[in-house]
DNA sequence: TTGAAAGCGTTACCAC
DNA sequence: GTGGTAACGCTTTCAA
């Protein structure tokens, strides 16, 4: 079923044909609804490939996901926000591809894009300094990174990230509570939540006689890193963690060690998920809802309208109380 | 950056670099080398849109995420099939492609598939007669069904899933334990997951005085759900979930009825993850290690050598034991 | 308003 | 062994 099927069928040239299909003008309007129909009838839908070798606009953009054990909420935030863009790209593929860590991210989105496989990227999980960034700009690759904005720029032309500041929000809402010693702990520490949230959790404390440790551990081993916490002398009142799945690390720990959540210590998710909700007490958590960032990544890729990103935003739970009164001696 | 740039860097014609890079026979092993150098320097992939124009190999295959709130599980191990096959596939693309449900993902099969955009697809998260299996037959697409073996043929042409029965070794575990009323708690009834997990319950209770329930209910309501089966006069002394996430709500239900597990009941997640060492007890789960399904996939697509499929098996942990003693009367 | 024809980058057939 | 060259299905320019 192709092109030259559906003129013979309507009896005209394929050129109508293609003009007709394309809403271009120069076609009337008699024929092109003929033609439309025809196409219709034979249910023809144009070669990608064939389209692709002769037009250069944007026609597949591959999004690439990381499948490393670092991030867990990194896979299921690719996959919402490729849920996303799946209702906002119109006419345009999305393919996601999977990586296992952003150095052969990179070497895949350089063979992706010299393949012409897409014709740009999103770019989730962002790096400082991330290689996929920089392979994109050598090779001339169009990039949208979803990332916080990061002062020293991070190389990438185009840059999405949540309004407002869910993560100054949590550090401001941690300091009235009266939370004085907080700890972010980070699956990895130059992650994209992570940096936010220490920024954040940087400028609520400004001018306070107030400490933010960061402590890094992988998602296996957060649960030691957790009870390594509570058994130092000077326990932290809050820990924030950057996934939820750390959090839950937390809240165990906090258990194994007879400390009550939320009165003895206070937790946080970075990131917002269903397991945040089954557990109890409910984990206060940071919601950012990836799937509303697609419009404002489809008008990066100018292949919308120009959109306002979605706004994260702290919601508050079981698991935030003000911290323990000191003991007085 | 075109084959017709490295001929002409090479001195020699088109046809004898096509030749030279395929491998194919007819050009002289010096020329050869010389051409491989040249296309290296240039550092010259072939446009994969032409050559899909002239091949009708398989180039590229679509896999088919579901991103429903249903199954949780679903997503990620989408996710780690992708990363598996994406390091046995060779030469040929991967991309991953979300769907809302299976029906929306039958259309967009079709609709990849007109527009030549794979070659073949590889389906999980199968239905009982699932859509997409019954679009890609009508069409005439490939298509590799990631799912337990089905009595009444799914339809699919190819079927990969694991080895073994750890489906079976559950029931029998439980009923080795001594438990006779269990209940099948699973988000999605006629998933493949829930689907094997019943057919294994059914097969180890069989000729035995037992019963087997199976409760439906969305990860959203399984707390509920799972609250309701404990206050019920005779609560069942097992409950097996299809996810970790509903594992999670029964845990949380009981902790809430002041049943301890395991002594009190018995749950057991038929999806590991990383949530089920995290909580205390940790979970006895199914692990299925859906990255070592990819050489088998790789066969069924006929990319790869005959693999046999791994094995899923039960990690028995801590939310097992035998049923609490009858109470004497 | 329509049609013929020239590419786009490959592969593969057929001469040389 | 090697070099022309005709497809593949589409878009787009240029004439009619």
């Amino acid at each position: 079923m192709t092109i030259t099927d559906v003129a013979r069928a309507a009896g005209v040239s394929i050129a109508v044909v293609s003009y007709a299909l394309n809403g271009r003008r120069g076609v009337s309007e008699t024929t092109r609804r003929h033609v439309l129909k025809v196409a219709q009838d034979l249910d023809w839908r144009p070669s990608a490939a064939a389209r692709s070798m002769r037009t250069d606009a944007v026609t597949s953009v591959g999004l690439q996901a990381l499948d490393g054990t670092s991030s867990t909420h990194s896979a299921s935030a690719a996959l919402d926000l490729a849920a996303g863009l799946r209702g906002v790209l119109d006419g345009v593929a999305l393919a996601v591809e999977v990586a296992a860590d952003p150095r052969s991210g990179a070497a895949d989105l350089e063979r992706s894009w010299s393949e012409r496989r897409h014709t740009a990227f999103v770019v989730p999980d962002l790096l400082v300094d991330d290689p996929r960034v920089r392979v994109a700009a050598r090779v001339g690759a169009p990039v949208v990174a979803i990332t916080p904005p990061v002062p020293g720029a991070g190389g990438a032309e185009r840059t999405v990230w949540f309004d407002g500041a869910a993560e100054e929000a949590v550090g401001r809402y941690l300091v009235d509570l009266g939370h004085r010693d907080i700890v972010l702990l980070a699956a990895s520490a130059d992650g994209d939540v992570s940096r936010a949230l220490h920024s954040g959790l940087l400028t609520a404390t400004a001018g306070l006689v107030a400490t933010v440790t960061v402590v890094e551990a992988s998602s296996a081993a957060a649960g030691a890193a957790a009870a390594r916490l509570f058994t130092d002398e000077q326990r932290p009142t809050a820990v924030v963690t950057d996934g939820d799945l750390t959090a839950l690390a937390v809240l165990e720990a906090a258990r194994h060690r007879d400390l009550r959540v939320p009165w003895d210590v206070s937790v946080v998710s970075g990131a917002d998920a269903a397991t945040c909700r089954l557990v109890d007490p409910q984990l206060t958590a940071v919601a950012r809802p990836w799937h509303d960032l697609a419009p404002a990544v489809a008008a990066a890729l100018q292949v919308g309208p120009a959109a306002a990103p979605p706004t994260a935003r702290l919601v508050i739970r079981g698991t935030t109380a003000p911290p323990p009164a000191p003991v007085v001696t």
